[in-house]
RNA sequence: GCGGGCGUAGCUCAGCUGGUUAGAGCGCCGCCCUGUCACGGCGGAGGUCGCGAGUUCGAGUCUCGUCGCUCGCGCCA
């Protein structure tokens, strides 16, 4: 008989009534009564209820053993008597009965419990990760990963991407996020960095021919995090060749689609998974707020600045902001103007807490406007704005004016706000059990900021729509790129772009944003010459791992979604990361710390 | 860097307008219990109320500061 076990503690059932097994697994739960005693012992497969009965001499110790030891038991194999069998349990016919018991690993009293969720906080969770882990959900939500990544190995290579890896130690670089730096001890005074993402890895296997690129890459970014958003992350990465945007969407959107579909049921309630027709940008700028917006939302919003500027209206509130350049956009919502006033109070002061003077509203109720601000904006202009939104009497319409920006993007808040404020079952609240796709396109090359200066406005290496023509003949905020984001419920899952492999043209779009050629040499020379020597068109994107799984697990944040995690000041306190180092090692590395003065003092404190 | 929330037993939390010995459930320890499966019963241990000042006759409770966790803003493809 094997050392350890001979079947796994979910296999038994009353085919093996009479064999003598052995299991092994930790005590998942005890139940003493004194004569008789069970163990439900549990594996990652499950769980098997073994029993000591009276009179055995091993009584005395198993009932010593705390939950959560590994234990090795050796027994017959008895079918429960009757009434006693647990249809709840896949091995509920059957039990152990326990004639020789080895204490593999004592556990000793353990934080917080692993056979129940008693809503241990996460700091403590992640401090004992490994018992953290061995509970149900995360052993789940681990398994969910595992079988996820797995799924897209497989269907990548089934389209024929081949799999890479790339350098974790690389150059910093000058774009984006800030790099995590590794000081280099054979070079001093020089760093490498952490790859944010393996950008111009990827493109560079396009130049070498490799055609179709894929990895299930690690990246990292040192900035701070959020509940979607951590220092160190996966990203299914792509890069194929001689493709357009629409290749791109072609190919990868049958594998994102595949595989919600595959587990779109993870948390025992169904969803559908749909793909809304493409936004561009500035739509969904304009009509949701955001350029990740949740679609389950049925909301829109219109821009209704003509209506404010009328002369018969004296909202002077508005009037302001218009006369300065602002913007008025409004939120249709339908049928609320029978909800209490609260409704309306609650979501005035929402917009208050984020910071905007309040969020004006009209209902329209018995073929008139009603609310505070309606008096200032007369009858032929309220049917002005029941026109543009499609108001109908006993729908509500609130108001965000601004400056363009940021009215944008609190209407979008708003929008959301909104939504998530009516009742349940209501004909606009937020769809459920669905997964609604989009892919973002044409988002703007260049933006300009307050003070006129152009700079990009996302991926500077995407490839401007019209190229050089556009480049040399266009204001730069009117040039598009062939840059895209695919987006869920909220979530950006992806970006990408069918990218600029033009140097020349490379060396115009950065100009544009005020960088010297030079610059652009010392920077991206090695990506730029290979540009040189004959590189094919090519795009991809990068969608992440992370926020699929989450979505999938409907879990609030990564944190469920990873084995081993950092918290939210990407400490991991497990591991002790990150921590002082001896004077040693700073002395290979030619480095001297000077740290702020603060600091130092809490740590003296310490 | 900024703002909101939280911080009381190993874990999760209650603790009112400030008032005498700070509680509950789970866990832990001891005793009892032959069929449970969240077993049950009896008893017990366990607290720097995050930390430091202040107000007060008196602070878990009020004020200020500080630290930690968390959510968000900034930042971030």
């Amino acid at each position: 008989m094997h050392q350890y076990r001979t079947h796994s503690c979910a296999e038994l059932r009353k085919d093996h009534v009479g064999e003598t097994v052995k299991l092994s697994g930790w005590i998942h739960r005890k139940r003493d009564h004194g004569g008789v005693l069970f163990i439900d012992l549990r594996d990652t497969h499950g769980l098997t209820q073994c029993v000591v009965d009276e009179g055995s001499p091993l009584l005395a110790e198993m009932e010593k053993v705390r939950a959560e030891s590994v234990i090795t038991v050796t027994g017959a194999v008895r079918e429960r008597p009757g009434e006693t069998q647990n249809s709840n349990m896949p091995t509920g016919e059957i039990e152990l009965y326990i004639e020789a018991m080895e204490v593999q690993g004592a556990a000793d009293v353990i934080p917080f419990q692993v056979a129940e969720d008693d809503g241990a906080g996460e700091e403590i969770r992640l401090k004992y990760r490994y018992l953290d882990l061995r509970r149900e959900k995360m052993q789940k939500n681990i398994r969910l990963r595992n079988d996820v990544i797995f799924e897209f190995r497989k269907r990548m290579r089934e389209k024929e991407f081949q799999e890479f890896q790339t350098p974790i130690l690389t150059a910093s670089s000058p774009e984006g996020a800030r790099d995590y730096l590794v000081p280099s001890r054979l070079h001093a005074g020089k760093f490498y960095a952490l790859p944010q993402a393996p950008q111009q890895f990827k493109q560079m296997l396009m130049v070498s021919g490799f055609d179709k690129y894929f990895q299930i890459a690690p990246c990292f970014r040192d900035e701070d995090g959020r509940a979607d958003r951590l220092a160190e992350f996966y990203q299914l990465d792509l890069e194929m060749s001689f493709v357009t945007q629409e290749d791109v969407f072609n190919t990868i959107q049958p594998v994102i689609e595949g595989v919600f579909e595959q587990f779109n049921d993870f948390t025992g309630t169904a969803h559908k998974v749909e793909w809304h027709d493409h936004i561009r940008y500035e739509d969904a700028m304009m009509k949701y707020g955001s350029d990740k917006p949740d679609l389950r939302n049925p909301l829109e919003i219109v821009d209704v600045t003509d209506v404010f500027a009328r002369d018969d209206v004296e909202f002077k509130a508005f009037k302001g902001v218009i006369e300065k350049g602002g913007v008025v956009r409004m939120i249709r919502a339908p049928q609320v103007a029978d909800q209490p006033r609260s409704f309306f109070d609650k979501l005035n002061s929402w917009a208050q807490g984020e910071g905007a003077p309040g969020l004006g509203y009209v209902k329209f109720e018995n073929g008139e406007g009603a609310g505070p601000i309606a008096k200032f904006i007369p009858t032929a202009a309220q049917e002005e704005l029941k026109k543009i939104s499609g108001a109908t009497d006993g729908d509500a319409v609130f108001f965000i004016c601004n400056k363009e920006k940021p009215a944008a993007k609190f209407a979008g808040l708003a929008r959301d706000a909104i939504c998530n404020a009516l009742p349940e079952g209501h004909e606009a609240a937020r769809e459920q059990g669905v997964y609604k796709f989009a892919w973002i396109i044409d988002f703007p090359m260049y933006e300009r900021d307050e003070a006129g200066v152009v700079d990009f406005s996302h991926n500077p290496f995407s490839m401007p729509q019209g190229g050089m023509d556009d480049l040399e003949n266009k204001d730069p905020e009117k040039v598009y790129a062939y840059q895209y984001d695919a987006i869920c419920n909220g979530f950006e899952l992806c970006s990408g772009a069918i990218r600029n492999h033009k140097a020349e043209i490379m060396e115009k779009a950065f100009g544009i944003a005020g960088y010297d050629k030079s610059v652009l040499e010392a920077k991206f020379g090695g990506m730029l010459n290979a540009f040189r020597f004959g590189a094919p068109p090519h795009g991809g994107c990068a969608f992440g791992i992370d926020r699929i799984i989450m979505l999938l697990a409907d879990e609030p944040n990564l944190r469920e979604v990873y084995a081993f995690v950092m918290n939210g000041q990407y400490e991991d306190q497990m591991m002790s990361a990150p921590s002082d180092i001896t004077l040693e090692q700073l002395k290979d590395l030619h480095i001297k710390l000077d740290l702020p003065k603060a600091k130092v003092k809490a740590e003296k404190a310490a």
